[in-house]
DNA sequence: CATGAATGAGTGTTCATTCAT
DNA sequence: TATGAATGAACACTCATTCAT
């Protein structure tokens, strides 16, 4: 079972999403094609469980990654959640790579949106329990997870070398922490005006 | 040729990168497979093309925008160059995800590379031009686009609803800004060490 | 077109029901699957056609031998139906036995319905032309009909030599005809009553 | 064993003869499929022992019917042939037409071929018991027996509805009596001419 | 004996690509 | 140059059969 999924990702990393076949994925599984659809009724199955399991996983490791910051300062808790993020991503970019190609085998939308969401519920609590009060924390929240999340991808996608990659990660960080800091006490002055301010008195 | 584009995208997005076949590209643009392939020699430089082509003008649109900031404060060039990249990537959200599909057709990953590249150059160029000097501008610039891309896919990935997408849009503007005006001036006491800092170190 | 047909016919002869794949008719027809499957939906499409095309012709040919007796006399009409129906079946054995197999791949249940209806139409307008008035025609054809094709059939089925064969058409017809002539004189005394008779009491 | 022969029944109704598989078969059965392949050697062995099984019951069954009847007269000997051939496969419908179907997965053609033999054996015994003396004896049990069993299998294939179902069993026994009847008595004058005397003859 | 997971040859179907018209 | 019928390699998936437990 776990052969299959390391198999496919292997596959998709060797071959490509288009050339990717359940016998080469069996193949290289080590089982027949034939044991492949006992475990999955179909491709699309194979893929759905890859990835769920993959978001499963990295979903409880932010979780329990925000629960250990509870209480600590904002700060803290920013890094800890890029780190997190970050590493999980990178120390197997394979399998992040894979991932990101078996689009073109499911629609992981759904899949992603729920795992979002989730990730945010865990941070929002994180943040909530931080001692700096966080007006709009909602919002904040997920802009920051976007952006990390996002960012995470870019560097991937744009296949940025490992130090730009370790830079952009550190400036990261500071560019969040910079982001809260910074959200008690809009400059004045700004053309740049916060969502946050906007909405209040909209 | 317009039209070869144009049914392109159309069928990604209602057929799936799968189901996509020459054929029904040909159909969709009015035109017989065998024109199709005069004007490709197979399927992925159809796609290499469109990748190609968005890419460019997209390329183009910025590096406008850029130049059109020349020498203004930097938020104000924050502001525009989010601005900018995210119209461009939302006006029509269809070809955006269509183009993310197209990972299954063909490996865009040298595309969006230079694509990235010319882009930072052009960024590079308009933060130079500010008054405001910023040390180690080329980190700073690469997080500042590497986030801003990541960001904009991110929204699209977890399909967020328009206004929470609007949301980060001014959310991410607040960012890059508190990010480039803390540059300056790194509150002692933190945590948080930018990597300008320590790569200088080390 | 017509190549494709008889290369079914071949092969559901040859191999079997069970052995016919599209590949091999395609082969036998000297041309390749993707042709075939330009004609042809899929495989049941194919033997749909395949069998429509043969009761189209069937049925044709059996009204026009039915039209040709109109007005005549009842036993040379029961002649005329059997042989034509008969020489039809026979005269291409090999294509009677593939359509006797081509259940397993479709069920034909319809088309031998319909197929049935309209020779059932075809033959109760003749008879009803004889000068001889048949009492209950509908149920008298339904029987004659019905028990001539299940005559043929079963030679087939119990792959009756060729001498049996002939016999018992020849008999069947007898058979009929004797059948047609009692109908108007039911011997009394005996055990036996005919549908007509106890349908006209009941 | 019984319970294979029935699920084996059950599955040819419910799935048809393509989408029968040794597994279903075994699961409605409520055994493994291991347990079936100790049964028998393989698919086709189930079906051979199918048809055998249920033809070599209704052979008993007509030869009983058959001998029930030795010394009467003609017309009730028939009657009871008809009776009991109908019955037979009428009470079962299902049955019936799942073996019609289980020629996708056996030629049982060998299998009724000795079963219409041994018919015709018991058969010709009862009418040769008759009082009645039949010229050609042979040959008009032939057609009788041929008529009768084709005849239901075309009310079957017809898919008739019962009321029409009814009135061609009647009809076809009053169809075989006006044929026996007729046999002492050749109508003179008439066009048609039985093959006993054409034999006779030639 | 019974089981049912594992096997892999075989099947229906698709679709990128070609080429005669 | 435009066409679209023809091609056939490639694929997802099935299922009869085996055999270790």
């Amino acid at each position: 079972m776990d052969a299959v999924f390391e198999a496919t990702i292997q596959v998709l990393l060797v071959f490509g999403p288009r050339r990717l076949t359940t016998t080469r994925v069996a193949e290289r599984a080590g089982v027949s094609v034939g044991t492949l659809y006992q475990y999955f009724p179909n491709k699309q199955a194979l893929f759905y469980a890859l990835n769920e399991r993959y978001l499963e996983a990295l979903a409880e490791r932010i979780e329990c990654a925000c629960l250990a910051q509870h209480g600590g300062p904002i700060e803290t808790m920013i890094q800890a959640l890029v780190d997190t993020y970050w590493k999980a991503k990178t120390e197997r970019a394979d399998v992040t790579r894979a991932l990101y190609q078996s689009v073109a085998e499911i629609d992981n939308g759904p899949l992603i949106e729920a795992f979002g969401r989730r990730v945010d519920a865990a941070t929002t609590a994180m943040f909530a329990s931080s001692k700096t009060v966080v007006e709009n924390l909602a919002t904040v929240n997920l802009t920051l997870v976007t952006t990390i999340f996002g960012t995470v991808r870019s560097v991937f996608e744009r296949n940025l070398r490992p130090a730009e990659g370790e830079a952009v990660r550190q400036e990261l960080i500071s560019m969040c922490v910079a982001y809260t800091a910074a959200l008690g006490t809009p400059p004045a002055g700004t053309i740049v005006e916060t969502s946050l301010a906007s909405q209040e008195r909209g």
